[in-house]
DNA sequence: GCCTTTTGACTAACTGGTTAGTAAGTACTG
DNA sequence: CAGTACTTACTAACCAGTTAGTCAAAAGGC
């Protein structure tokens, strides 16, 4: 009804979005400039700026845009068993980022310049949240379900959240998938030695 | 012997090296420029390219500073019991970053433009073999004495990295010491329930 | 007098952002 | 249905500031 849908859908904001994530994709944020972005825009770079009025707007509504796609992906996952469903989440955080190696090289630039931009960090910030209430609610469904030990599943999710992160930091700095294997590895160690209930009595 | 110990060391390239840490607490990575390390070092840039030919090549040099100073912190660890010795090195890795923060965000920087910096990558891909292999060697000799179980102390000195990479990240991004702690935690549940041997039968 | 070091002045390229102006479409009015 | 007004979307030209890097000349130590 609003929106109606059009080939190759003529809103503008959409557009730039769109031309925003193929130059990240070919420039890396360090080198994004908004003439490369209205390059894949393709119009002037006045255009960016008619429709956004500063770099930072731009990539504050970026980061957004990017954000709530990734959210979306992590809300489909809807399987209620709590121990298949922390598997699944973790491969969404892990095995699917293997897909979008690029774009996460763009997010850790843009995630170290957190400290400089209030906007990213806000926005880093909102999204970490909502992946650790994923984790952590569960995370708690596991203990009612005497699957998971009575571990504090706030921490249990950080901890989680701190190998995901590691495990993305040294794709990219490293340049190798397999980092993000080793920490898909580790946090399944961490559930099985840490959050499981031990059953070798039951043998 | 070499290097005379006048106070204020007048050797150029330590104090280009010194000025460029400065510079970099004070500005950050993406903000760096000659200039701004001229202006700390008390002298124009061209005194600069005097000694370095590019910005690239300060900044490698400027790299092989650093990480050098890091590892020979790490080597300074002594204690040969393995469990202890593991602690300490998390503690080297974790806690004591907490006392350079600023330098962890610029190190991050710089770490994220490593896909793009072969020069980057090869020298932190350097330190992390570094450092990685002082941790499976610890690891191994608690395999021998029995104090750890039988693992792949290769995977599990990797699963330690990327948990305090993990912890190194987040404490940038979200600007916050306690995920230094968070992840200093973590690595000790790794250590307790993946890798010490279970001596619950003893009691 | 020579060699290292440093400076000041410079350049060419690029940056984000502004401006005036244009063209097309939409909405209201009588 | 004609005329007016306004909005959206854009362009070309331009600006002031910053960047890394160059070069001839000068300063300083031995």
């Amino acid at each position: 009804m609003a929106d109606s849908p059009n080939r190759t859908a003529a809103d503008p904001n959409e557009e730039i979005m769109r031309a925003t994530y193929r130059a990240l994709q070919e420039h890396g944020y360090a080198d994004l400039t908004i003439k490369r972005i209205a390059e894949e825009y393709g119009k002037s770079t006045a255009a960016i700026h008619y429709h956004y009025d500063t770099k930072d707007d731009l990539l504050a509504a970026f980061l957004d845009y990017i954000l709530d796609q990734f959210q979306n992906t992590v809300h489909e996952v809807e399987t209620t068993d709590p121990e298949q469903r922390l598997d699944l989440l973790l491969d969404k955080l892990l095995v699917d980022a293997q897909d979008h190696l690029d774009l996460l090289v763009a997010m850790l630039e843009m995630r170290s310049q957190a400290p400089y931009k209030e906007a990213f960090r806000e926005r880093f910030q909102q999204n970490d949240e909502y992946v650790r209430y994923m984790l952590s609610t569960v995370i708690d469904q596991g203990i009612q379900d005497g699957v998971f030990n009575d571990v504090d599943a706030e921490h249990a999710a950080r901890a989680l959240m701190t190998i995901v992160d590691g495990g993305r930091t040294r794709a990219v700095v490293f340049n190798e998938e397999a980092s993000l294997a080793t920490a898909r590895q580790t946090a399944e160690e961490y559930v099985t030695a840490v959050l499981a209930v031990d059953q070798s009595g039951d043998g």
